[in-house]
DNA sequence: GCGATCTGAAGTGTCAACACTTTCAATATA
DNA sequence: TATATTGAAAGTGTTGACACTTCAGATCGC
């Protein structure tokens, strides 16, 4: 865990504590399972303790630590079997906001999605897994902001977000970038057909095969 | 706001005032755009402020209330957009859950869901809306425990809260007790007879169409 | 009379000190 | 040697005090 001393306070002290430690869970610096010492994280914060704990209770209300009386807060564990639940649920809401996209796809979507996949194309080729992971994130965002609702999209965020909590407490799956990129294209087309109900299940299972890749290399491990 | 001295503090004090506090919003007594007095909630409790902050920031974590620096928090306030929003996520999940319940069914559940049903139309002829509402509460949670997935179980009961949330803000929406119940029925039917996409399309339905009760009012209120 | 500035109250943000719980190791005891 | 006891250390829970911001109303100048 580096010094970060900047802690922006335009919105309060204990919003930029309760981001700052966000990115120190997402970035890995704190793993899941391990303990976050208010006094530590205060010196460390260049702040007194109050404010961390207010921090650590947002954090808590949105389930990213969990917080055992009298004995700390921790990072949240994710189990296998939540793992499994939330990506069914993940698939759920992209197969729903995929064909909500199709009924709205304007001219102006079709453009960026052609260029997002071209972009893909070519990081794929070249085998830039970083950058492709990039626009992979703008592809999925753009299907989501197609379907016209906020909540399904912030809940999408959220549970991406914990899958990839997960995925780093044992291994970075980079999944297969040439694999994806092929079913983002069919996705694409099955939205700009117009053809929704192949755009929903289209889009439920280029997520559901992201589960079964992550599924069967833990088996493998396991074995 | 009635006193309510119990706060149990078997969990942490913050936890039992986060609790206490929840309840308050969702009985109605703290009304959505009212703003918490720290000091005031304190004296009532029966504590400092510390522990009143902690459980607020819990609540902002979790999207309850809403923070504006240096002004105070307030109990959130859902839109007309919103709530449609989560109805259709609402709507998804049901039907998801409905779609995996009628593979996951048992004999034993039948039974459950038999005397659900017949406590329901008792209760519909008894015009006992109180005693229906508390049967259709776990009508809806069995097809959620059915569907073996927490997650979705969870998220459902989250945002049935949310909506509940907004009507409290307009008006009781009581929902006609006897349509609403014969959709049940057609919906066990679909479950029970194993046909799980004729499950999941009434499930939608089902939630929908308390949608579409809901925005018809809400239009007959503006007009 | 009207607008700008001042002032006070109300309320939130932050802090340092203290109380309490848990844990673990050292010691005593059978 | 194995087990129970006890005491210190570490860390969280709670509190009251103080600093700072915001807002509304009073005051002053024009």
């Amino acid at each position: 865990m580096t010094e970060r001393g900047q802690l922006k306070p335009e919105n309060g002290l204990s919003s930029a504590i309760a981001e700052a430690l966000k990115q120190l869970i997402f970035t890995g610096e704190l793993k899941p399972g391990e303990r976050l010492n208010e006094a530590i994280l205060a010196l460390r914060m260049g702040t007194s303790r109050g404010p961390i704990r207010e921090a650590i209770r947002t954090l808590a209300g949105s389930g990213m630590v969990t917080a055992v009386v009298n004995k700390g807060v921790y990072v949240r564990q994710i189990s296998v079997r939540e793992m499994l639940e939330i990506y069914d649920l993940r698939a759920l809401l992209f197969g729903f906001a995929a064909q909500r996209a199709s009924d709205n796809l304007t001219d102006e979507h079709r453009v960026r999605f052609e260029a997002l996949l071209a972009a893909m194309d070519v990081a794929c080729e070249k085998g830039d897994s970083s950058h492709y992971y990039e626009l992979n994130l703008a592809f999925h965002a753009l299907v989501l902001d197609l379907s016209n609702n906020q909540r399904a999209h912030q809940a999408y965020n959220d549970y991406v977000n914990e899958l990839h909590l997960f995925r780093r407490r044992f291994f970075n799956a980079p999944g297969n970038m040439r694999h994806s990129n092929q079913e983002h294209r069919l996705l694409y087309e099955a939205i700009a057909s117009g053809n929704s109900s192949k755009a929903k299940t289209t889009a439920e299972r280029h997520v559901l095969s992201g589960r079964h890749r992550l599924l069967s290399t833990l088996d493998s491990v396991k074995a």
